[in-house]
DNA sequence: GCCAAAACTGGAAGCGCTTCCAGAGTTTTC
DNA sequence: GAAAACTCTGGAAGCGCTTCCAGTTTTGGC
C-alpha cells in the first residue's frame, strides 16, 4: 500500500475509493495518487507474485517524440499512408524499432470501429455435440483462412440463453467486426439475433428454408442422390433411409437427395426412420428398419455415424455387408475409416467449408459482394457398398 | 454517391481520398463529408444490397442528454457505482430502455485498459491433432466457465511461424486480458512468447520440464499408476507399455507411473515402445513389443487411441483381448466405448480441465492468486483388462 | 438551527489511436 | 515567371467511454 503521507490530504474519496476499489474495472497493480501519474507499477508487498510485469508498452506519442515528428506523421508512417518524406519515415521506423513500439489493438479500434475481430458462432445444445469433428474441421478451415488477414477468431458457443444474451450483446456492442453462424435448426433464435445485429454474416450451412444473403454450404442434395444411385447401380431396389433431423438443412436435403434420385430410378423409397445424426440413434432406426422392411437390400445413412449405428445394428441382425445390405454413409470424417467394414461414404470438405466461409465474411466486411458458395461432394467407395 | 455539390468546395483532398479510400480503415458505407457529419447511412445505390445496416448505437452521451444529466453521471449509473440519487438513476434507466443504449465495448476496453476477452491458444502443428476430441471437451470447458463471467474467447491455433507471429502481436497489442495455452511440447517457442508478453496466463496440462506458475493438469502420473497396478492385481506380470510422446509432460508422467507402479510391485518393465497418441502408432507399437517381447501378457498404452491401434494389432496377431493380453488405455474420450472389446482405461475430465483453466485465468485478471490444480483420474473396468 | 460529514453532480482530463485540414514548401505547366 | 498542382507536415478534433475532483446539496447529530 502507499504510505500514507500520500493519503492524508484526502478524506472522504480516498474512503470510497478503499471501499470502491475492487468493484472498479481499474487495471491490475494500479493504485491512484493524485492525478499526474495514474499508473504505479510494481507496488506488490514483499512474497507477492506478480500475475504479470505489465511494463507498459510504448505509445504513439512517444514514438513521434523520439523521432522527433508529430503524432500524426508517426501514425502515417504506421499506417503506410502517402505524403510521407523519406527522411520522417526512416526516423519514424528507427524509433519503432529502438523502442519496440507496437500499436494499441483497442485504441487503433476505437479510432477506426475496426475491433479485428470475427465470431464463430456454434448453436451447441449439449457438449456432445461440440465434439463432433465437424466443429473442429470447420475451426481449422477458418483459422487457416484468417491467419492470411490479421483478423482473430471469437470463439461463442450460444447454446443457453445466458449463452445467446452474450452473443446478442457482443454483436451489439459492436466487439466484432462480422459473423460466421454454424448450421441452424428450423427455428433457432439466433437466426434472428444475428440479423437483427445488422453485422456482416456468413452461414456455415443453410438454415432451414430460408437462404440466408451470404452462405457456404456442401452440396448435400447432390451427395445424397449419388450415394443413391451408387446403390442403385449396384443393382439394389429395396433401398432404405435413415435421415439426420429433418429440422436442419443438412438433414433435409440429402432426404431429398435419396427421394429424387429413387423416383428418377423408378424406385419407390423402401423405408425411412428419422435419425439424429447419433450413432446409438443410428442403431436404433436400423432395427426400427428391419422390422418395418425386413427385406431391405441397402441402406443410405445421411451421416457416417448414423451409418456406423446401422452397420452395428445390422451385425447383431446377422445381415452381412454388403452382401444382404449395402449401406453408404455421409461425410467422411475419420469415422467412415474404422467401421467393420469400412464405410463408404460422400465426402465433404468440411475444412474447406470453414476456410470459404471465413473468406467470404472478410470480403463482406471489406464491402464487397462475394458470390455464396456450394461446394461439391463426392463418392468415396470403401467395403460397405 | 454523394452529390457534386457537396465535393466540389473540396479539390486535392478528394482526389486524394477517392484513390487512398480503399486502403484506409475506414468502417464500410461511411463517406466524409465535411467535418461535422462523418457517418452517412443509407448511401447505397438502387440494386445494391447493404452489406449490413449500421443504423448508429446511441452514446452515452446521447443518453446522458435525454436523461437530462450529466455523462459522467450517466456513467456511474451504467457502472453502478455509488453516490447515484435515486431520480438520476431512474431517469438513466428510463433513457437507456427507450434508446436501447449499450456501452460500446471498444471504447470501455479503451478506457478501463482491460478487453474483456481471454485467449485459448492451441498449439497445432497439424489439423488432424486438433481433431482430437480432446480440445473440443477443452473448449466446451473453457465456454462454460467465461459464460458465468463477461469474458469473451478468443481461439488462436498457432502452428506455423506465421501463427505464433499473429499470436505474439496479439498478446503484445494487448489484444487480451489473458491466455490459456495447451499443453506443450518440451521446447515449444510459445512459452517463451507468452511469458515475455507479460499477461496473466495459464498452462492446461504442464510443459515439459518446467511448473508454470499457474496450471491446471490430470493427475497422468497417478492415472498411469492406477492402469498398471490394476494389470498388476490381475495378475499380469509380463507388463509392457505403449507410451505417448516422451517430449510432452503427460507422455513422460504417464510413461513414469507405468515404471513407478511396475517397481513398488517389484516387476521390471516388459518391452517399451514410443507412440505419438495416434491409433496406427499404436499398431505399429504392438508389432515391435509383440516382436520383442512375445511372451508379454499386458499392455498399458498412454491414451486411448494408441490402445485402439493396440487392439488392432493384437487382433491381427491372432492374441485374444483381454485372455492372452489384458489391455488398459488412458483418456476415456468417446474412442474406448467403441473399441472390440471395449477398453478398460483411466478416465480423465478434460471438460473440467477447461473449466478450472478458464476460473484460475479469471481468478488471475482479478489480481487473486489462486492455487493450481491437479485433477484426479479414475480407473473405468471394461472388457479389455 | 447550526455545523460537520456524507452524498451527489458535472466539467474536464484522460485511454492511444486515426484522420481532417490549413499552411508551408516544392515541383510542374504553359 | 506566375499560376497551378502537388507533397509534406503538425495541430486539433475526434472515436466512446471511465475516472478524478472541486464544488454543491443533503443529511444527521446535538
Amino acid at each position: 500500500m502507499p504510505s500514507p503521507t500520500v493519503w492524508e490530504r484526502q478524506t472522504y474519496w480516498d474512503r470510497f475509493r478503499a471501499r470502491h476499489h475492487r468493484r472498479t474495472l481499474l487495471p491490475r497493480h494500479v493504485l491512484i495518487i493524485g492525478t499526474i501519474n495514474r499508473r504505479l507499477i510494481g507496488q506488490e508487498g514483499p512474497g507477492i507474485e506478480m500475475a504479470a510485469t505489465p511494463r507498459r508498452q510504448p505509445t504513439l506519442d512517444e514514438v513521434a517524440e523520439r523521432a522527433g515528428v508529430s503524432r500524426s506523421a508517426a501514425s502515417r508512417v504506421i499506417n503506410k499512408a502517402p505524403h510521407v518524406s523519406r527522411a520522417t519515415r526512416d526516423a519514424v521506423e528507427k524509433a519503432i524499432k529502438e523502442m519496440g513500439y507496437l500499436p494499441n489493438r483497442t485504441a487503433r479500434a476505437l479510432a477506426t470501429q475496426q475491433t479485428g475481430i470475427v465470431a464463430l458462432a456454434v448453436p451447441h445444445d449439449n457438449p456432445e455435440l461440440f465434439a463432433d469433428p465437424f466443429f473442429a474441421q470447420v475451426i481449422v478451415g477458418v483459422s487457416a483462412a484468417l491467419e492470411e488477414t490479421d483478423l482473430h477468431l471469437l470463439l461463442c458457443l450460444a447454446s443457453s440463453g445466458r449463452g445467446r444474451a452474450r452473443l446478442t450483446n457482443l454483436l451489439r456492442t459492436r466487439g466484432v467486426d462480422g459473423i460466421m453462424l454454424m448450421a441452424l435448426h428450423g427455428d433457432d433464435p439466433l437466426t434472428d439475433i444475428v440479423a437483427r445485429a445488422g453485422l456482416p454474416t456468413v452461414y456455415v450451412g443453410r438454415p432451414l428454408h430460408t437462404e440466408p444473403r451470404w452462405f457456404v454450404d456442401s452440396d448435400n442434395l447432390g451427395g445424397a442422390r449419388l450415394a443413391t444411385e451408387h446403390l442403385i447401380r449396384l443393382g439394389r431396389t429395396r433401398i432404405a433411409t435413415i435421415t439426420g433431423q429433418l429440422s436442419t438443412d443438412a438433414g433435409e436435403a440429402r432426404y431429398r437427395g435419396y427421394r429424387e434420385a429413387m423416383i428418377i430410378a423408378g424406385l419407390t423409397p423402401h423405408g425411412t426412420a428419422e435419425g439424429d445424426f447419433t450413432e446409438d440413434c443410428g442403431a436404433a432406426a436400423m432395427r426400427a428398419l428391419l422390422d418395418s422392411h425386413p427385406d431391405l437390400d441397402a441402406v443410405f445413412a445421411a451421416s457416417d455415424n448414423l451409418a456406423a449405428g446401422a452397420l452395428r445394428a445390422l451385425a447383431e441382425a446377422g445381415r452381412s455387408v454388403p452382401a444382404d445390405v449395402a449401406v453408404v454413409g455421409f461425410d467422411n470424417l475419420g469415422v467412415a475409416e474404422r467401421t467393420d467394414p469400412p464405410l463408404t461414404t460422400v465426402h465433404q470438405s468440411v475444412q474447406d467449408l470453414g476456410k470459404e466461409a471465413a473468406r467470404m465474411l472478410v470480403a463482406v466486411i471489406a464491402g464487397q459482394q462475394p458470390a455464396s458458395i456450394i461446394l461439391p461432394t463426392r463418392l468415396v467407395r470403401r467395403g460397405s457398398a
